[in-house]
DNA sequence: ACTGAGACTGAGACTGAGTCTCAGTCTGGC
DNA sequence: GCCAGACTGAGACTCAGTCTCAGTCTCAGT
């Protein structure tokens, strides 16, 4: 954080564009946590803290960090995006729970080098790897087994 | 085609559904093509050809195909799903054009194995990859330099 | 063939994420 | 202070996908 409000400035700036007092709000709810969010959750966070701000504006704010590369959007197929912080771990995968719905991540530079030289080698010039891997995490796997053991026995 | 219809069919018996006229032509709209396409071409594809299905028909529909296993359902990001036939090559990753929406596929083993043993690590339990490289297809990579020499000279 | 349980259908209402519009407000260079 | 143009919130709108419901069809049992 300070970072992000410089970069998201000079962004705004270099656009005739103005860090208003909405914006400001929107950049401290998004970079006040390192969870994958949801528009939605985000508006919910904003109201209960006392500093709503309109589900437009919102959206709009949204749109400019992810245009000046702070925000990466995802889909996990549920018919909404989900954000996260562009500064983490670059170009790292996901793990999507089917079951929980949880998110986590992982690192692996062997990937990222093998998915370039695959699309190069199409003929393709990468912008963005988006690896998701939808499974069960360690707990619902977990949970599942003794689940069925119990229905067994 | 056949193949499909018979698992189809086994899979309907199953759950004590019929194969009735309309999921027929549903099937074979879906199975005559080997393009990834939306529910929307799909039931405009119907229209034209004279053998319209209702709209919730053709999604209850493509929801019973990708539960018996013979469809896959893909995300790009754009608010709506892709499907495209599961028998195809199996868990190969796709290449997004960003330019012109178009989708192509890449097969390599190494990478399904490389996301297996990285799930694995994670104490994931994987069952399906997803893997989506957003970029320029070589047609729009050598349109954008061609427009952009132009633009410079 | 007839019957009844329950599966199936189409039309259209509904949902929910995201976008657009618009009137009123704010910002910042002059 | 003025003004062009950026910004805002409210709520209308869009669009993919889901749900509802009344009417229809299917098929096992007779």
């Amino acid at each position: 954080m300070g970072d992000e409000v410089q970069i998201f400035e000079d962004y705004l700036r270099k656009h005739s564009l103005h860090l208003t007092a909405p914006r400001e709000t929107v950049l401290h709810a998004v970079f006040g946590t390192h969870e994958h969010f949801t528009a939605d959750d985000l508006i919910a966070h904003l109201q209960r803290a006392g500093t709503p701000v309109s589900k437009a504006t919102v959206y709009r704010t949204l749109s400019l960090l992810s245009e000046c590369s702070l925000l990466i959007e995802h889909d996990f197929g549920q018919g909404k995006k989900y954000y996260e912080h562009a500064s983490e771990l670059q170009h790292h995968g996901h793990l999507y729970c089917s079951d929980c719905g949880r998110i986590s991540e992982f690192y692996d530079p062997r990937l990222n080098a093998l998915q370039d030289k695959i699309a190069r080698q199409e003929g393709f010039e990468p912008v963005q790897f988006a690896v998701k891997i939808y499974g069960r995490c360690a707990d619902c796997a977990a949970k599942r087994v003794r689940r069925d053991a119990g229905a067994i026995g």
